[in-house]
DNA sequence: CACCGTTCAGTTGAACTAAGCAACGGAATTCGG
DNA sequence: GAATTCCGTTGCTTAGTTCAACTGAACGGTGGA
C-alpha cells in the first residue's frame, strides 16, 4: 500500500508536468492585458478618473451576459486605480460585493450590514433597525480618512428584484448628507432591461454612464485562452484542436469566457490525472461533464433543507412521468416526503415560493400557464442535463439523509 | 359561427405571527471601604 | 455607595402562515346569420 503511494509520487515527480502556472487560468487571475476589452477598460477608467483629484466620479452601470468580463474589467480597473492612488498617496476605498450571495447580502439589511462590515464595523446579522445600520455604515465611511468610496454591486439585478430599489436610492443619497465624502456606485448586471422598472430617480443617478459588454465570439474566445494557455501551459502540452473547442464549447454557451477559462483548466487537469503530457480534445468533453456536474453540485449542497425536499420531490415527478409537471402534484408529493425527511410541512404558498426560487436558480424551467378553465398553474420542467440525473438524484438522497 | 360569462387551480400580494437577536434601563447582587 | 450582573421590555429582521384578490383561457351556453 504505502510502497505503491510512493510510486505514484515518484512518478508524479518524473513526469513532465502540464501545467506551467495554473493560476493563470483561475477565475480571480488578473491578467495585464484583456483581450477585446480594451475599450471598456478605457472607458471605465476615463470614468472613475476624477477619484484622483477627489472629485466624485459618475456612477456606472455594467450591462453584459455572464463571463463577458465585466468583473474582471472592473477589478481591473480598481487595480490600476489602487496602485497609483496609493503611489500618489491619494486614499480610496474600493469595495466589492457579490448581490446574490444567499444569508449574506440577500435583502437591504444584510446588504448594508455587510458593506458596513466590509470597512471594519461589527454589525449583528439581526436585531437592529435597518436605519441604525445605515447610519454606521454612514458614519464610517464619513470617518474614513479616504473620503472617496467606490463600491462594486455585482449581480445587483438579483438584489433589486428581490427587495426593492431603496437600497440604491438611499446609497444614493449619501452623496448629499455627507459632504465631504462621496460615494461612487457602480452596478453590474446580468440583465440589460432590468433598469426599466427603477425608480426614476435612482435610474437617472445610477446609469449617469452606461457600458455594455457584448458576448465573446468563437474567435475571440480562442484568443482569450491562447493568451492565458501560454500562461498556464508549458509548451508542447496543449494543441491548438483544444483551445478551439474549449472556445466552441463556451461560444454555445453565449460566450462565456468563465466558462471557456473553467473547461480548459480542468481539461488540463484530467489529461494530468491520466499521466499524460499532453491534453487531448476528449479531455474536453469529460471536462464539461464535470463542469456541469460540479455546479450543480455546488447549488444543491448549498439549498435550505425544505428547498431540497421539494426539489427532490419535482425529480421524483419528473421520473414517474413526462413533463410538465404541476404545482399541485409537486406539493403531494413534498407533503408525503416531508415525514421521512423529518421536516416541517409548509404551506402551498410557501412551496410556491419555493418553487420560484429554484426556477431563478436555473435547476429548474418554470412557466406560468392557463389552461382554461382547468385552471392555472406553473408548468416545470428540470433543466438538469439528462446524462447526470442518477448523479444528482443520489445527491439529493444522501444530502436528504434518505438511504 | 362569434360572443360572453363561468370556472378552475394556482399565483400573487399584503398583513400577520413566531423565533431569534440587540439595546436599553431598572432591579438585584457584589464588592471594597 | 459604586460597579457589575441579571432580567424583562421593546423593537428589529426574517421565514413562514393566513387570507383573499386576481388570472387567463378553455368550456359551454346563447343568439344571430
Amino acid at each position: 500500500m504505502t510502497a505503491s503511494a510512493e510510486k505514484v509520487f515518484q512518478d508524479y515527480l518524473e513526469k513532465k508536468s502540464i501545467f506551467k502556472n495554473k493560476d493563470a487560468l483561475s477565475l480571480n487571475y488578473s491578467p495585464d492585458k484583456i483581450p477585446h476589452r480594451e475599450k471598456q477598460v478605457k472607458n471605465i477608467a476615463e470614468i472613475l478618473a476624477p477619484a484622483m483629484k477627489k472629485e466624485k466620479p459618475s456612477n456606472i452601470f455594467l450591462y453584459g451576459k455572464t463571463g463577458t468580463g465585466k468583473s474582471l474589467v472592473a477589478s481591473h480597473v480598481c487595480d490600476k486605480l489602487n496602485n497609483i492612488s496609493g503611489s500618489k498617496d491619494i486614499p480610496i476605498s474600493i469595495v466589492y460585493l457579490n448581490c446574490k450571495m444567499r444569508k449574506v447580502t440577500d435583502t437591504e439589511y444584510r446588504l448594508v450590514a455587510q458593506l458596513a462590515r466590509e470597512f471594519g464595523q461589527e454589525v449583528p446579522s439581526t436585531g437592529l433597525p435597518t436605519d441604525e445600520v445605515y447610519k454606521i455604515f454612514f458614519d464610517t465611511i464619513s470617518d474614513l480618512e479616504s473620503q472617496t468610496v467606490i463600491i462594486f454591486l455585482d449581480e445587483i439585478d438579483m438584489l433589486i428584484e428581490k427587495c426593492g430599489d431603496e437600497v440604491l436610492y438611499n446609497l444614493i443619497r449619501v452623496n448629499e448628507e455627507l459632504d465631504d465624502s462621496n460615494l461612487t456606485l457602480v452596478g453590474i448586471s446580468n440583465n440589460a432591461n432590468f433598469t426599466k422598472n427603477l425608480d426614476p430617480r435612482v435610474k437617472s443617478s445610477l446609469g449617469e454612464e452606461e457600458i455594455i459588454f457584448s458576448p465573446y465570439d468563437a474567435v475571440q474566445l480562442k484568443d482569450i485562452l491562447s493568451e492565458r494557455a501560454t500562461e498556464a501551459f508549458n509548451k508542447g502540452t496543449l494543441p491548438q484542436n483544444v483551445i478551439s473547442k474549449c472556445a466552441a464549447y463556451a461560444a454555445r454557451e453565449h460566450g462565456d469566457a468563465r466558462r471557456a477559462l473553467n473547461l480548459l483548466r480542468i481539461s488540463g487537469e484530467i489529461a494530468e490525472r491520466k499521466g499524460r503530457e499532453e491534453v487531448k480534445e476528449e479531455d474536453v468533453d469529460l471536462a464539461e461533464q464535470k463542469i456541469e456536474i460540479k455546479k450543480t453540485e455546488e447549488i444543491i449542497t448549498t439549498l435550505p433543507k425544505q428547498t431540497k425536499t421539494v426539489l427532490y420531490s419535482i425529480f421524483l415527478l419528473c421520473k414517474s412521468k413526462n413533463p410538465p409537471i404541476h404545482t399541485g402534484e409537486i406539493y403531494d408529493i413534498y407533503k408525503k416526503k416531508c415525514d421521512k425527511v423529518s421536516i416541517k410541512q409548509l404551506t402551498q404558498r410557501r412551496v410556491s415560493d419555493l418553487i420560484s426560487e429554484l426556477d431563478m436558480l436555473g435547476v429548474i424551467n418554470g412557466k406560468v400557464t392557463s389552461n382554461g378553465r382547468y385552471g392555472r398553474t406553473r408548468e416545470i420542467s428540470l433543466s438538469i442535463p439528462n446524462n447526470i440525473l442518477d448523479k444528482v438524484e443520489s445527491l439529493l438522497e444522501s444530502e436528504l439523509g434518505l438511504n
